[in-house]
DNA sequence: CCAGACGTTGTT
DNA sequence: GTCTGG
DNA sequence: CCAGACGTTGTT
DNA sequence: GTCTGG
């Protein structure tokens, strides 16, 4: 989906440590962090949550922007709900001849900070929802684009074709999130100057590492017959492992790889 | 030319 | 604001 | 969340 | 009234 995420639910220092390069900045943004009583344990793109974000604009400052971009040709719009299509997600091999990312693409990129995010996998007909983060459970840095209409500050999560894993997860779409390696994280926020540049930021729009990351199956957010499993909803236990006795041990391993 | 779109992939 | 489709 | 739909699907 | 889709 890319329609499902997680974040600031563990130790929100991490996040800071993570992104700051000097002991100042580290510090400096922890306290942005402690300022910030927002978190999400499975929060839906479709409620339109804000979504913790570093943007090129301020590369060095953590923000809260809301989740579903509103172009800023669209000036009478003052939220995403109102918009006619769907601007959650960001197909980052099209990103730069899309209509309303173009601009964003080539101006407004931003970092969006995550613990983890939710894939659904389709199996006999039915849909169970599986968690993917960091194996060590480091924060995620996914890419994204940001806009601003004059009312109101809004991102799209970039997504890219699914790595082998995420496409076992993912397995009727096949799409993930655009993680970015951590070392890589400033180079999505870089300036373009030069059709070299363009090239270079295309160079990021890959699939992960699946060496990188652990996925599980979790519980339905929303109540659902089908996967006769009560409801998590937006608390801690959406993040935890739940095993659906319909999916056979040996098919957790096939698609997990475990 | 001009009206209309502008976007992506979930679930209950 | 800019592209697409009729 | 909230606007919009709300339905079915023949053949020898 | 309740489900679906964005």
């Amino acid at each position: 989906m890319c329609y499902n995420v997680a974040y600031l639910t563990k130790r929100k220092q991490k996040y800071a440590e993570h992104h700051g390069e000097t002991d100042a900045d580290v510090e400096r943004l922890g306290k942005q962090l402690e300022a910030i009583t927002e978190k999400h344990y499975n929060a839906s793109g479709f409620i339109y949550p804000n979504l913790l974000v570093v943007t090129n604009k301020r590369p060095d400052d953590f923000q809260m922007l809301t989740w579903g971009m509103v172009p800023f040709f669209m000036r009478d719009v003052a939220h995403p709900k109102e918009l006619k299509w769907n601007t959650l997600n960001c197909v980052g091999e099209k990103m730069f001849e899309t209509k309303s990312y173009k601009n964003p693409a080539e101006k407004r990129r931003c970092l969006i900070c995550l613990d983890g995010f939710y894939e659904p996998h389709h199996y006999k007909g039915v849909s169970y929802p599986f968690f993917i983060r960091h194996k060590n459970d480091d924060p995620m840095w996914v890419a994204g684009l940001w806009d601003d209409n004059g009312h109101i500050q809004t991102v799209s999560l970039v997504t890219v074709e699914a790595s082998p894993l995420l496409g076992r997860i993912h397995n009727d779409k096949k799409r993930m999130p655009l993680i970015l390696p951590h070392e890589m994280r400033r180079d999505w926020l870089s300036e373009l100057e030069s059709p070299a540049d363009k090239d270079a930021l295309r160079e990021l729009i890959q699939p992960y590492d699946d060496e990188l990351l652990t996925t599980y199956s979790v519980p339905p957010i929303r109540s659902n017959k089908k996967l006769g499993r009560e409801a998590a909803g937006d608390t801690p236990e959406a993040l935890e492992e739940y095993h659906y006795d319909a999916l056979p041990e040996e098919y957790y391993r096939e698609v997990i790889g475990a």
